[in-house]
RNA sequence: GGCGCGUUCGUCUAGUGGUUUAGGACGCUGGCCUCUCACGCCGGUAACACGGGUUCGAAUCCCGUACGCGCUACCA
């Protein structure tokens, strides 16, 4: 691999869903390769098995397909320097720890949790500073090592953190930042089960995957001097880092499942685009600069710096999503509104109707500039897909008169004369009844609108009129000229 | 408690010492357009956490305070 393509990753642990913030972490390292002829490369830290659940990593892969992150290495796309699953690299951390522990870079601890809860326990009612271990096994004598490794005593390898010069973080979000050796903890590297922790493991695999920046969370910030000591024991060069601010709840908390949906897939499943929701996440941290917001994954890819991204968290605020979601909606290709309006129809009550590409590709059309949502199509329109049942009484109040039903049947009359009618056709007729009975050709279009969809708001008038054709139109006339005398007279 | 990070309109943000009576977007809102609703267009609302410095001049630099958040696990 050569050492001035950047090679950045996203790895998360398989907790079952993408959250959110994961997936604002994969975009801007995604951003990033792209943006400087990268690679881009997931990597699956699956080294907790108390937390191991069942399909969590199809379901990551799965999400960040339909997102359309294609990853250049990872499951199922070796590149060399995988696996890239942690949980099959067990013998490779073990390699790198039993180095650390031969150079006195890392110890065998053989702690009880009893041990370490009391040890905790005493520290804290003693006040002190900052709870840390105790460093007791890393003055075991060797026989002692020995004998406890011969009984197959369960242990521990921690790190060993010695007295010396602060260690000074170069972030390129945040700046310098620096810590006093004395606050770091001995932190575990390998478990009881022979798995790594995170920091370990981390270290060794961004190392042996030529990675070159390093874009996570903030989170990871307080214990990125671990992670520096390690490069440094190992002799190894430091990659860039780059801690990317945290997404918040409305009351300014970490972003969290108890105060709404965090995971990808929900969005997905309220018929979120992914456009938007790329785009709308790609906003909570950075900016372009100018005064754009609407941005095709294209866009991002060219405007896109790290030294863009800014410090503080966001809240995640659904108005702006839901807004993005309607333009990039607006921007789609008619042809896949077609077919993701298809899926909304078979999960539907009109499941059974049997509509063709062209009707649909006519609502789709009237009602573009009307829904945020492909789902809205027929929520918001259902006139289009049944008979209406029902008529809205206030606008029955407001714009049913007393000649409505006399204009109605003119109009009926005069439509009944026409041969497939076009748009066009529906418009001049409607304004001929008007002008022969002398009146606005509002007069006839409320009424029209209310008799033929049941409601007052729509598509124009004879988008409706010619989308639902001659003959329903004339149906649903006839029919409503017989009900809405009667509510008509019954709100009076 | 300790350590670290942060703090510009309700929200997302621009702003890196003078171009700023602090700009844009979402939301909310007044109007125009119009057959309705929407789109679009024009306008309005609303912010530099606080206190000290430094400087001729500070949202921008320094210090302190407050508040928020993160980490402080054999979780990631």
């Amino acid at each position: 691999m050569s050492n001035d393509t950047p090679r950045v990753r996203f790895a998360p642990s398989p907790t079952g869903y993408l959250h959110v913030g994961g997936l604002r972490t994969a975009l801007y390292n995604y951003l990033f390769a792209k943006r400087n002829g990268g690679k881009f490369i997931l990597r699956i830290e699956d080294t907790d098995r108390n937390r191991f659940v069942e399909g969590a990593v199809e379901n990551l892969i799965d999400t960040i397909s339909w997102v359309g992150l294609d990853y250049d290495e990872g499951p199922h796309k070796d590149g060399n320097v995988g696996p890239y699953f942690q949980s099959e690299r067990l013998d490779i951390y073990k390699k790198y720890a039993d180095q650390l522990i031969e150079q006195g870079d890392a110890y065998r601890c053989f702690c009880t949790p009893e041990r370490l809860k009391t040890l905790r326990e005493e520290q804290q009612k003693a006040k002190l500073p900052q709870a840390k271990y105790d460093k007791h096994c890393l003055y075991l004598s060797n026989e002692e090592i020995e004998k406890n490794l011969e009984e197959e005593k369960p242990h521990i390898v921690r790190l060993n953190v010695k007295t010396g010069d602060n260690v000074v973080i170069d972030d390129i979000v945040r700046g310098r930042v620096e810590f006093t050796r004395d606050v770091i903890d001995d932190q575990v590297l390998i478990k009881t089960d022979g798995f790594p922790t995170y920091h370990m493991a981390n270290v060794v695999d961004d190392h042996l995957m030529g990675i070159t920046h390093v874009i996570r969370g903030e989170e990871w910030l307080s214990s990125t001097p671990k992670h520096i000591l390690l490069y440094n024991a190992f002799g190894w060069e430091l990659p860039k880092f780059a801690h990317l601010p945290l997404l918040l709840n409305t009351d300014r908390s970490k972003l969290s499942k108890r105060q709404g949906d965090v995971a990808v897939e929900d969005y997905r499943a309220k018929g979120y685009l992914k456009e938007a929701l790329l785009n709308f996440v790609a906003l909570l941290g950075w900016s372009a600069g100018d005064n754009d917001e609407y941005f095709t994954l294209d866009d991002m890819i060219e405007k896109f710096s790290l030294e863009r991204v800014h410090k503080a968290g966001a809240i995640f605020n659904i108005d702006k999503l839901n807004w993005l979601n309607a333009e990039h909606l607006r921007k789609k290709d008619k042809t896949e509104i077609l077919k993701m309006l298809r899926e909304e129809l078979a999960k539907s009550k009109y499941k059974d109707l049997e509509l063709s590409d062209e009707y649909l590709m006519l609502i789709i059309e009237a009602m573009l500039e009307r829904v945020s949502f492909v789902k809205e199509y027929i929520e918001n329109s259902p006139y289009f897909f049944e008979r209406p049942t029902t008529y809205d009484e206030t606008v029955v109040k407001k714009r049913w008169k007393d000649d409505s039903v006399e204009l109605l049947q003119k109009y009926v009359e005069k439509l009944s004369m026409l041969e497939n009618p076009t748009k066009e056709d529906f418009e001049t007729s409607l304004k001929q009844v008007a002008e022969e009975a002398e009146c606005g050709a509002g007069r006839i279009i409320h009424p029209v609108r209310l008799a033929t969809s049941g409601v007052g708001i729509g598509p124009g008038v004879y988008d409706l009129l010619f989308i639902l054709g001659k003959d329903e139109v004339i149906t649903r006339i006839n029919e409503a000229l017989k009900v809405i005398p009667d509510i008509k007279a019954k709100i009076k």
